[in-house]
DNA sequence: CCACGGATTGGCT
DNA sequence: GCCAATCCGTGGA
C-alpha cells in the first residue's frame, strides 16, 4: 500500500488562520483517527465554513453554550455535535479565541482502514462496489465510518488520536464553491468547498 | 418541566 | 423527489 501516512501532522498555526482560508486549505488533506490496531484515514473532499459573528446558521452564532464552548477556543480542536436523533457531525475549530469559527467535514475519500469503516457503517460486508461511494459521502456517514461521537468533541487535533496530515495544496481551479447544504438561515453564503468531480461528494 | 426543531440519512412513492 | 425517524440541546414557563 502506498504510504499515505508519511506526511507531517498539521499544527496549531495552520488551524489558527482565517476561517475560509483554512476551509479551502483542508481540501485534499488526510483526516486520520487512530483506532486501536487500525488507522482510519481519508482525503477531505468536501467542507463547509461556519462563523459565530454574523452567520445565523452557525451553532456559535450570537451566544456560547456548553455544547458550543469548544468552537470559541483557538483553532486546532474538534467540535462534534449530535443531530436529528441519529447523526454526529465533526468540525475543525479555526481562528482565534472568541471567534466561534469552525469547518464542517462533509465528506472524505477513504484511504486506509477501509474494512473497519465498512464495519462501522454497515455492520456487514459491502453488497456491491457501488456501496463504497456511500461510505463517507456525507457528514453523518463520515462520523459513523470513523466512529466519531460527541465524546470526541474537544479533542486536540495536534494530539495522537485524531489529527490531519499535510498534503500538496489543491489548485484553485479544482475547487468547487457553492451555498451550504441543509440550513435555513444565512443560506446565501458561498461557504461550501469541494474537490470537483470527486466521487465521494455528498452531492454533485 | 415541557416544547420545539435540527449543519442528515435512507426508504418509499 | 418527498418525508419520517429519533434524541438531545436549548430556551421559556
Amino acid at each position: 500500500m502506498k504510504n499515505y501516512l508519511s506526511a507531517r501532522k498539521l499544527r496549531k498555526s495552520f488551524y489558527q488562520r482565517e476561517l475560509v482560508d483554512v476551509a479551502r486549505c483542508l481540501l485534499g488533506k488526510t483526516f486520520v483517527k487512530k483506532d486501536g490496531e487500525n488507522i482510519l484515514s481519508g482525503k477531505i473532499v468536501e467542507v463547509e465554513a461556519y462563523h459565530g459573528d454574523f452567520d445565523e446558521a452557525a451553532h456559535s452564532f450570537g451566544r456560547m453554550t456548553k455544547r458550543t464552548e469548544i468552537m470559541f477556543n483557538t483553532g486546532g480542536y474538534l467540535y462534534v455535535y449530535f443531530t436529528y436523533g441519529a447523526h454526529h457531525c465533526c468540525n475543525v475549530v479555526t481562528g482565534k479565541a472568541g471567534q466561534g469559527t469552525a469547518v464542517l467535514i462533509r465528506a472524505v475519500e477513504p484511504l486506509t482502514g477501509i474494512n473497519k469503516m465498512i464495519k462501522n457503517r454497515f455492520g456487514r460486508k459491502l453488497k456491491n462496489e457501488k456501496e463504497m461511494f456511500n461510505l463517507t459521502s456525507g457528514p453523518g456517514k463520515t462520523c459513523q465510518a470513523f466512529a466519531i461521537t460527541r465524546n470526541h468533541s474537544g479533542v486536540d487535533l495536534t494530539g495522537n488520536d485524531i489529527f490531519i496530515l499535510n498534503s500538496k495544496k489543491i489548485k484553485s481551479k479544482e475547487i468547487g464553491v457553492s451555498k451550504r447544504i441543509g440550513i435555513t438561515k444565512s443560506v446565501d453564503l458561498p461557504w461550501r468547498f469541494f474537490i470537483k468531480d470527486n466521487p465521494y461528494l455528498s452531492r454533485k
